[in-house]
DNA sequence: CGGTCTCTTGACCTCTGTCAAGTAGAGTGG
DNA sequence: CCACTCTACTTGACAGAGGTCAAGAGACCG
C-alpha cells in the first residue's frame, strides 16, 4: 500500500510522481521540504525560451503549459502540454540549452525550485532520481503518440484523441477534482496542436458535437462521450503508463 | 582534452556517450568491460515488441533500427531513428512494458548487455547514469522536432529535413567513415517516418533531385548538396544537442 | 533467368488550407 | 445596464497539397 502524501504547496507535484512511481515516507517528506518560491504567469507569456540556460525547477501548481517550437516560416507546433502537477523542467539539469519555447496556455501558478536544490536532491535519493527518469520517459512516450498522431491520423481521430489524453492525465492527479469540464484552449492552440488550421479545428469540432462526442455552449468545449470519443480515436492508454509501480 | 575512447566492440556506444558527455577514463573502462553477447537480425525484423518486457539493453553496433507504431487501421509511423552506436532501449531500466515496436531497417548486428549489469553500472557510476539521461533527452529534443517536422512542413522540407538529420548525427559518432553514402531505407520507409505516402514520397524526391539536392543512381538515393538541403529544410542542428559537454 | 519487390507515372479524388466576410462572446468603461 | 471594442468563433467558396488506384518498368535475388 502506497504511502499517503502530505499536503503541502508541492502536493499535485508529488502525487504526480506517486502516479507512476513509488517513493517511502521519507523521499515524500524530502520533497514537501524542498525550499521554493511562487510566481505566476499571464496567459500566453513565456515561461522558458529556446536558447536559454535556466537555474530554476518550474512545477505547475495551476492552470496549463505547453511546449512549442516554430519554423523559420512561421509555423508554430505545440509538442508538449502540461498539466498541474507537472514539472516543467527536469532537461536543464542535464542539458545546457533550452531546444523549445515553454509558454502559459491559461495563467498559471508556478512552483520554483532552484535547480542545484533539485540535484542536491536526487543525487542523495536514488528513488527519487528513478522517479524523474521515469517522468521524462512518459514524457518521451507521450511525444511518440503524438507523432503517430499526426502522422496517421485524420484531423477527427487526432482531435479525439487529443480529448481522450488528456482525460485520462487529468484522472491520474486530480483524482477528485479538476476534470476537463471546458477545454483550456482556443481553437487556434488546438490547430497548434494538432498540425492543423483554426478553420478545420472548427469544422472537427463541429463534427465531433454532431456525433454527441463532445457538447458546446458559447466559446466552451467539454467532453460528451468519453466512449464515443475513444472510439473515434481507437484510444489506447498504455502510452501514458499510468500505474507503472513495481516496474 | 577528452580522453581517447578505447578500441573493443563497445566503442562506438562509448563514441555517442562522448559525443555528448564527458566520461573518465575510469567509466569508460567500465563501459568497456561490460559482459555482452552480439545478436544478429535481418532486415525488417523485430527487436522488441509493444507490450513486451525486456531484461536486455541492446547497442545498435551497425545497420539501422527504428521505433514504430501503428494504428488500428493499419497507419504506421515511424517514431525515431536508431543509427550504429546507439543503445536502444534505456527505457526498459525504468518502466515496465514497452510502448512500441522497434524493428530492424536494415540488417543488424547488435550488442546485448544483460538490463541488470547494465543497472549496477548506472548504480556505481553517477558520471554514466548522468550520461544515459542526456541520451535520452536528446532522443526526446530529436522527437520534438519531428512533431515540429510533420505538423508544420510539408513534403519536401519534411524529407530535406530528415535527410540533414541523417547527416549530422552520422558525422558525430562516424567521423572518419560511415557517411550517408546511401540513404538506407526504401521509400515506403520514408513514407512510414514522414507521415506521407510511398507515391508522394517519390514525387518529392524527384523533386529534390531536379533541385540538385539529392542525387540518385538505380534505387540508391544520396545526398548530393547538404546545403541545398538545409536550406530548403530550414535545418538548424541545435536540438541534436551535439557538443553537449560542461554542460 | 524467372520471380518478386520496389519504383514510376498518370489520372483522378479528397482532405485540409486559404481567404474573406460576418457573428457572437467577454471584458471595459460609462 | 448599456455601448464599445477586441478577440475568438463561424461560414462559404475556392484552391491545392497530398492521397488513391492501377498499370507498367526496373532492380535485385536465388
Amino acid at each position: 500500500m502506497q504511502p499517503r502524501p502530505m499536503v503541502g504547496t508541492l502536493d499535485l507535484f508529488l502525487r504526480k510522481l506517486l502516479s507512476h512511481s513509488l517513493l517511502s515516507t521519507d523521499d515524500q517528506a524530502a520533497i514537501a521540504a524542498l525550499p521554493h518560491s511562487r510566481r505566476r504567469f499571464d496567459a500566453n507569456d513565456y515561461i522558458l525560451r529556446e536558447g536559454d540556460q535556466s537555474d530554476a525547477c518550474p512545477i505547475l501548481l495551476s492552470g496549463f503549459a505547453y511546449r512549442q517550437k516554430a519554423t523559420e516560416e512561421g509555423g508554430r507546433q505545440i509538442v508538449a502540454l502540461k498539466i498541474p502537477g507537472d514539472a516543467l523542467d527536469f532537461q536543464s539539469m542535464y542539458v545546457r540549452t533550452i531546444d523549445h519555447n515553454l509558454q502559459a496556455l491559461t495563467p498559471v501558478d508556478l512552483i520554483i525550485v532552484a535547480l542545484s536544490d533539485f540535484e542536491k536532491l536526487v543525487r542523495s535519493r536514488p528513488a527519487i532520481a528513478r522517479a524523474v527518469i521515469v517522468d521524462i520517459l512518459i514524457e518521451a512516450s507521450i511525444g511518440r503518440e503524438w507523432l503517430l498522431n499526426l502522422g496517421r491520423r485524420n484531423a477527427l481521430a487526432r482531435l479525439a484523441h487529443l480529448l481522450c489524453e488528456m482525460h485520462y492525465r487529468l484522472l491520474d492527479t486530480h483524482a477528485e477534482g479538476l476534470d476537463l469540464r471546458d477545454v483550456p484552449m482556443t481553437q487556434e492552440q488546438l490547430a497548434d496542436l494538432l498540425g492543423l488550421t483554426p478553420v478545420h479545428i472548427n469544422r472537427t469540432l463541429k463534427e465531433l458535437e454532431r456525433r454527441g462526442a463532445v457538447a458546446r455552449h458559447g466559446r466552451g468545449v467539454r467532453i460528451g462521450n468519453i466512449v464515443a470519443l475513444r472510439a473515434l480515436a481507437n484510444f489506447s492508454d498504455t502510452y501514458l503508463h499510468r500505474n507503472n509501480h513495481d516496474g
